[in-house]
DNA sequence: CACATGATCGCCT
DNA sequence: GGCGATCATGTGG
């Protein structure tokens, strides 16, 4: 981990958590078993705070990567490298991978330490003001908030410059379907771990 | 609207 | 050496 990023996020999703009511959830929200943080995932808040100012979105759409036993995650068959290291500490933290190139995907990490599971942040909606569709996919959410590699194996939980901030009211109307792009993930292709708000006009595709 | 393609490079075999 | 947990743009119907 890079202790100081000099990625910017968009100025045009700075907000303030407290005056929309929002909690950081304890260390235990992350350990629970991955389905039910990305479900929970839908509906709460994604932010990096910089100069003093928090900037970020609510999420809408989440994949859930179920460690050694799902094909299309990176930590299949138990694989542990340095990339995907982070995919191995205790839940909370984040883990941040490129892909294709030129596209960086971020992932919050759940379950206790040693157990490589994680949720996909696939997209999200800016604050009241903020345009449309800029975090509608898992790369723009990434180049939006100016998270990259150098962000990976962060904690998102105590005091960091990137957290997850979660609403006390309603949940969202979640829909499920199939995860996105991987098609060579065999028998773990079918599985239904894609999750996301229906009432959303953000989600990465239509569905 | 439904594909199809190119960009671009770190990672793993 | 092959190929992605993607995206923007292009084509054709």
């Amino acid at each position: 981990m890079i202790a100081n990023s000099t990625n910017r996020p968009d100025s045009r999703l700075a907000f303030d958590p407290h005056a929309l009511g929002l909690d950081e959830p304890p260390r235990t929200f992350f350990r629970r078993r991955t389905v039910a943080v990305a479900r929970a995932l839908v509906g709460a808040w994604i932010a990096r705070r910089f100069r003093g100012r928090w900037h970020g979105g609510r999420i809408v759409e989440t994949e859930a990567y179920l460690g050694a036993g799902d094909r299309a995650a990176h930590s299949w068959g138990g694989r542990r490298t340095d990339r995907v290291e982070p995919m191995y500490a205790e839940g909370g933290h984040l883990y941040v991978f490129l892909v294709y190139g030129m596209h960086h995907c971020a992932n919050v990490v759940t379950r206790p330490a040693g157990e490589p599971e994680a949720v996909l942040l696939r997209a999200a909606e800016g604050p009241a003001g903020a345009p449309g569709r800029l975090m509608a996919g898992p790369g723009k959410l990434c180049a939006a908030l100016g998270i990259t590699v150098a962000d990976s194996g962060r904690d998102l939980v105590g005091d960091g410059p990137i957290r997850i901030f979660s609403p006390r009211g309603a949940r969202p109307r979640i829909g499920v379907s199939v995860r996105i792009g991987v098609d060579y993930a065999r028998e773990a292709k079918d599985w239904p771990l894609r999750f996301y708000d229906r009432d959303s006009p953000s989600v990465s595709l239509r569905s």
